[in-house]
Parts: structure tokens; C-alpha cells; sequence
DNA sequence: GTCTATAGGGGGATAGAC
DNA sequence: GTCTATCCCCCTATAGAC
């Protein structure tokens, strides 16, 4: 394995503080100082603090959007894949690392949204497709709409991740997803 | 009706900019600029941006925690009134007042997080006592835990808040609402 | 109670040597 | 490709006159 270039040591600096601080307060200077290196360095790879932000979250969500692939895929029951994924372990508090630079001003520039819409679409896509495969293994009743359930089970993880951030409490969250998949396994009841 | 006094002048331009932009990216000159006062008027009436923003979310809380009072008042079905809440037109494509702040760095100030929390308190405590009333009139499963299920539809708002200013679109929200009041409607099926 | 003036520090970025 | 040195602007806040 190559030793990481500068170039790399920028992208990772920016990853960690994307995560720990979001967009607009991350500073170059921070950047640089967790890096190792120099305003020139930063300058001479990226033209800007958006752009490297940008490729950052670009590979974060690339990363992650394959990691939740994981989870969807196999052959386990449908509903049982959708538990699953509520269920998985995240670091709530800290809230999502994708939502959270939603309700940054710099959102509106799409080096940044796009990611996040990236992210967003790949759980909305595999939640869709799994429900509907519910539908069809006859655990989720079909008057149900899936593409709509889906968007709401995603907003449902979003949101669990505001409330655990807020309460600095992961149980919040938790309670969010039981509440919802009791609900669930209550409607499926009718399937 | 007095006139305003700048103190009062200071409190509307920040609550504005705090809906407008947040916390961090709303600097005492662009308080000032909006308000027409200056930095000595700021910093005479409060200690600091933080005591000044504090106090201006307190406010905004109290104001919106009577407004959703009403919302939930009345003798409508209680899944009616859940319906009615959680359909209620909001601008949720600049996402939600109070869930904007939670990824700030500063909400780790009390002065901030207090009325984020009693706002969201709020909310909580009339969907559980609404829906506690749905599983009462017949409408809603008693095995479901009502308790539950409004921190689920709490975490839903947020999301949809969310899911809506990521995308630049309400219906976003809108489909997330719709998805589940027909899983809740599903569920009332086996009340 | 409101004003003018200003301070100290950090923000994002650039120039140019090596 | 990485470095040092530096720029200009805005951030939050303070001092003290009116």
C-alpha cells in the first residue's frame, strides 16, 4: 500500500471533521492542522473548501451506500430485512452524518447535496424493494403503498436521529423504530 | 400598543435569522443590520449572541407550543386529530425551526436545547394522550404502546422536515404523513 | 438606552520560494 | 507537490461618549 499523499490526508482530515463538526464549521486551517498539512497543499489539490468537502462526502457516500447494501441483501424474509435495518446499530447521538449537513446554508450548493441525495435515494430504493417483496410474500398488506412507506421509514431513521441528538439519548431513536415496526407487524397482521 | 423598544427590536430580528439561517451563521452585525440597533444596544440589553438567541427560541417555543395546543384541542375522533397534525401545512422544505438547530454545534448550550426539548415535549406528550384516546375509542390496537408510538410520529415530522429540505420538496413529507396514517389506518383495522 | 469606534482572533484564500 | 508568509474580511465583543 502506497503512504497516503497529501492529497489522501486532506480527504480524510475533511471526512472526520464533515462527521464531527459538519461543513461550515470545519475551517481549512482545521483541515490542515489534522492533516499535516499546509494552506498550499490544501490549495494545490482542491480550489476550494467545497470542493474538497465535496469529493469527501462524494466517497463517504459511496462507502456507505455499499455498506447498506449489505444489509438488504440475502434471503432472509422481507419484513425481517426492514427490521434489520431500523434496527441497526448507529451512533444517534451524534445524528446522521448525511442529515446533518442538511440544514447547513452550504447545502444548497450541490457538491454537497448530492451525496446526500445519493445516500438517501440508495435506503429509499432498497426499502421500496423490500416492502414490495413483502407484499408479495404476503406479510405486508398489498393496499399499502411501498414506494410511500419507504420514504417514510427513511424519514423515520432521519428522525430518530434528531431526537436521540437532541435528548443525547440513542434510546429515542430506538423508541421511534419499535414504535413503527409494532405498527408494522400490526397492519401485517391484515396482509 | 408601546413602541417597540430595541430590546424588542433585537429579539424579532433574531428570532427571524434563526429561522432563516440558525444560530451559527447568524452574526450579531446581521442582528443588528436587521433590527436597526447597534453593537451597544446588543450587548447592553444581553451578555451575549448566545443569551440573546436563547432567549429569542424560548420565545418562538412558547409561542408555537400554544399554537400546537390548539391543534390537538377540540372533540374530533382522536385519529382524526393525529391525522390533522400530522397533514398540517408546514414550510418544510427550509425543514423544521427547532429540529434545524439540533445539529449545531451550540445546541450543546442549555439556552438553545431547553426549547428545542419542550418543544419537541410538546408534541410528544399530545400524540401520546391523543393516541392513549384513539386506543380508548376503538380506532387503535391496545397492544400497541401509545407512548411508542408518538415518539415514532414525533421522529416522523422531523424526518419529513428533513427529507423535504434535502430534496427541495414538500411532498417528500407529504408522502412520508401519507405512508404512515395508512399503516395507522391498516393497524385500526384490528382495534 | 443608544450611539461611534475599535479590538483581537479566525475565516477562506493566494503568492511565490523550494 | 509541499512549504512559508501573508492578505482581506468578518466574527463576537468591549470601551466610552452622548
Amino acid at each position: 500500500m502506497p503512504k497516503a499523499s497529501k492529497r489522501e490526508q486532506l480527504l480524510d482530515a475533511a471526512k472526520e471533521l464533515l462527521w464531527e463538526v459538519g461543513y461550515e464549521a470545519m475551517s481549512p486551517r482545521d483541515i490542515q492542522t489534522r492533516s499535516a498539512a499546509r494552506p498550499g497543499s490544501l490549495y494545490h489539490h482542491f480550489p476550494s473548501k467545497l470542493a474538497l468537502a465535496g469529493e469527501a462526502m462524494s466517497e463517504l457516500a459511496e462507502k456507505d451506500i455499499a455498506r447498506i447494501q449489505g444489509v438488504f441483501s440475502g434471503d432472509a424474509p422481507a419484513m425481517e430485512t426492514v427490521g434489520r435495518y431500523l434496527l441497526a446499530k448507529r451512533d444517534a447521538t451524534r445524528g446522521c452524518r448525511f442529515g446533518r449537513l442538511v440544514n447547513e446554508a452550504s447545502i444548497e450548493h450541490d457538491e454537497l447535496r448530492g451525496p446526500v441525495k445519493a445516500f438517501f435515494e440508495a435506503i429509499r430504493t432498497h426499502l421500496a424493494g423490500t416492502l414490495a417483496r413483502a407484499q408479495a410474500e404476503g406479510t405486508l398488506p398489498t393496499e399499502l403503498d411501498a414506494e410511500k412507506l419507504a420514504v417514510t421509514l427513511l424519514a423515520l431513521v432521519q428522525g430518530g436521529a434528531v431526537l436521540a441528538r437532541t435528548y443525547k439519548d440513542e434510546s429515542l431513536a430506538r423508541q421511534a423504530m419499535e414504535g413503527a415496526l409494532s405498527l408494522l407487524a400490526e397492519a401485517s397482521r391484515g396482509a
